[in-house]
DNA sequence: GTTGGCAGTCGGTAGAATTGAGCGCCAACA
DNA sequence: TGTTGGCGCTCAATTCTACCGACTGCCAAC
């Protein structure tokens, strides 16, 4: 188990004194709980350290020049910066779950039936029922898993639906409009070559389509480029969101509240901001690190998911900056494993 | 163009006089114009009848007494309880769309591409767009459409993957576990003879599956229970919310929004939410009329889509009590004419 | 370097006074 | 009988004041 929770992106270790270290855990640890600003004396009482309140105001000082510590002001307490949580997680120890939980979750995976669509989505319900917090469950998109079956069916002779299966169990559909009456024998023929061409490729393959102009050639040229189009807008992930009444639970002011639920409705969005903290080598992404505005009030936790080795897909967590980290982080950890044995499983059935 | 908007469940006609009417109303116009309380001399003001806003005092007190108005406290203005919002309503003139609403929602419709889901998950978008409000859109669910294809796909020895598609395009995937090695060829006989029993049946045909004991046998027995088995728990009604952030925008006190939200949060809800209101025949179902606790601080607003003078699916939207109903009303109008129509053209093609 | 003490800052709260919107009641009037 | 203006009353919201208390920063002493 890793001693370190996270790592930053290139970390030029900001390493504190151990005293200072003590204080700024303190802070973030009380604030956390609190949501109040944490004043000398409380830290001075919490903390082992046999040192006067005086001498904690003396090291705050430091602390808040360096950037860890901020006053809303003057005869207030201290407030973590998102600096300081960054330091706060780094230097955390990476916790265990209850036992309740630990339980909760095995429970969970031990009767969770049905396709991998369903088992995300109530992963996602799983993961904030765990912590409190919205959840963010990402299915990885299927551009690399190649195909294992194609079919073209008529809806009516203009209209086809194409139909394929990835072998990961993907199923995805589109439609192809036909400029001429295709019979249900041209069709049928066509299904039959798409097949021939495209079952054991990728989306990344390239394939050589007829070159003829019958009206078979076309519906199959048709398809294929339907089929290849879809790539450059999205690979396919799925997203599920769980929990995201929690928000207006977690988060106090209106204005904030529906800012993250805006980011939260565009789920696309929402891919690419966990694809972009995992990019940076990130488990937590603290305030403005997410790089979203909006979001710099939050802090999402990820965990990937991983089938043979191979990225396929990742869990997450959003919460308030002040999010209990340690708990946050072991759930979406554990789950996150949990996830990786159940797909290796079936994978290897 | 129907004269009234609604039409209560059985409408004992609570008909109030004309002054009545009239003052009645202007404070609800007036309450959500201004989400305030609605004082006598206000009323007395905005409106043509020549009366003083003692005259409109003691009408306010009968009103009251009548349960369609209410007071916050002693000295305040009046306020509507949800019967002073449902007389309004229900004799509200329909209004029209503002021209570049219309505009909005042709180009709109003119410019869609793309699946069934994808042209009701825009729409929900478009709504929220026009409207300001959470929007809901349901589409129907598929066990009256005949199915057009059914296709058995080995993911690997034990597990099949089956693949159906229905005549109205929507297509739906479920894993079978077998009992033991199905090889390729078991599959796809087992496929072929699926297709000759289901083709054009519905999800309520009970058809006459093999009562052999072989390996393609005990496949098609499985696959046929598998789908069929599907109903009870959903008819595969599909959801599309949009807006939820303005949840945040449009209710005061966080408690409200939260139970909202985690009202929006489960579809299943909303679907028999959308249904309950349209099977009491209503078009708005305003605070406690729609039957959730939760959302006594709402008013829902849906209209039906057709097809084929089949119901197909419906739009909603949900606000305040003291939402805009006129605008809202004609929007949801409009769009569920839109789909009709398009989803009525496809139809026939 | 640490400590206790002290003066100063400033948000939060509690209470009192004030304001003002709005009502109910009523006597007068058409 | 219905309508009106006026009067007195109520009560939420606002403002002000005073005050408390939780802090800090600074400093002199240890």
């Amino acid at each position: 188990m890793a001693r370190r929770a996270t790592t930053s992106p290139k970390s030029p270790p900001p390493d504190l004194d151990a005293r200072k270290a003590t204080i700024l855990e303190a802070v973030v640890a009380e604030h956390i709980r609190t949501a109040q600003p944490v004043g000398s004396s409380s830290v001075a009482g919490s903390v082992d350290l046999a040192v006067s309140p005086a001498t904690v105001r003396a090291e705050m000082v430091t602390l808040e020049r360096e950037g860890f510590l901020a006053q809303p002001h003057t005869s207030a307490g201290r407030v973590p910066t998102d600096k300081g949580y960054r330091y706060f997680v780094d230097h955390l120890k990476s916790g265990v779950l209850g036992s309740a939980q630990q339980h909760q979750v095995k429970e969970f995976f031990a009767n969770v039936r049905g396709e991998v669509e369903d088992v995300l989505e109530q992963t996602s319900t799983l993961l904030t029922q765990m912590t409190n917090y919205t959840s963010v469950v990402v299915g990885a998109g299927h551009s690399h898993t190649s195909i294992l079956s194609v079919q073209l069916v008529n809806l009516d002779a203009r209209h086809q639906l194409l139909v394929t299966v990835f072998s990961d169990g993907l199923v995805v559909k589109h439609s192809v409009v036909a400029a001429f009456d295709a019979s249900h024998e041209d069709v049928a023929e066509a299904s039959k070559q798409l097949n021939a061409l495209l079952i054991n490729t990728t989306l990344d393959t390239r394939v050589q389509v007829p070159s003829r102009s019958d009206h078979v050639a076309t519906l199959v040229r048709d398809a294929v480029s339907t089929l290849h189009a879809e790539k450059p807008t999205t690979d396919g992930e799925q997203v599920f969101i769980g929990g995201s009444s929690r928000v207006a639970e977690v988060f106090e002011g209106v204005e904030t509240v529906r800012k993250v639920l805006s980011i939260l409705e565009q789920e696309l969005l929402v891919v690419s901001l966990v694809q972009d903290i995992l990019d940076q080598g990130l488990s937590v992404a603290i305030g403005s690190e997410n790089g979203y505005e909006p979001l710099s009030a939050c802090a999402v936790i990820v965990a990937r998911v991983t089938v043979d080795g191979e990225p396929a897909g990742a869990v997450g967590l959003l919460g308030p900056t002040r999010m209990k980290y340690r708990e946050a982080l072991a759930a979406a950890q554990v789950v996150s494993e949990h996830l990786t044995r159940r797909f290796g499983e079936e994978h290897h059935g």
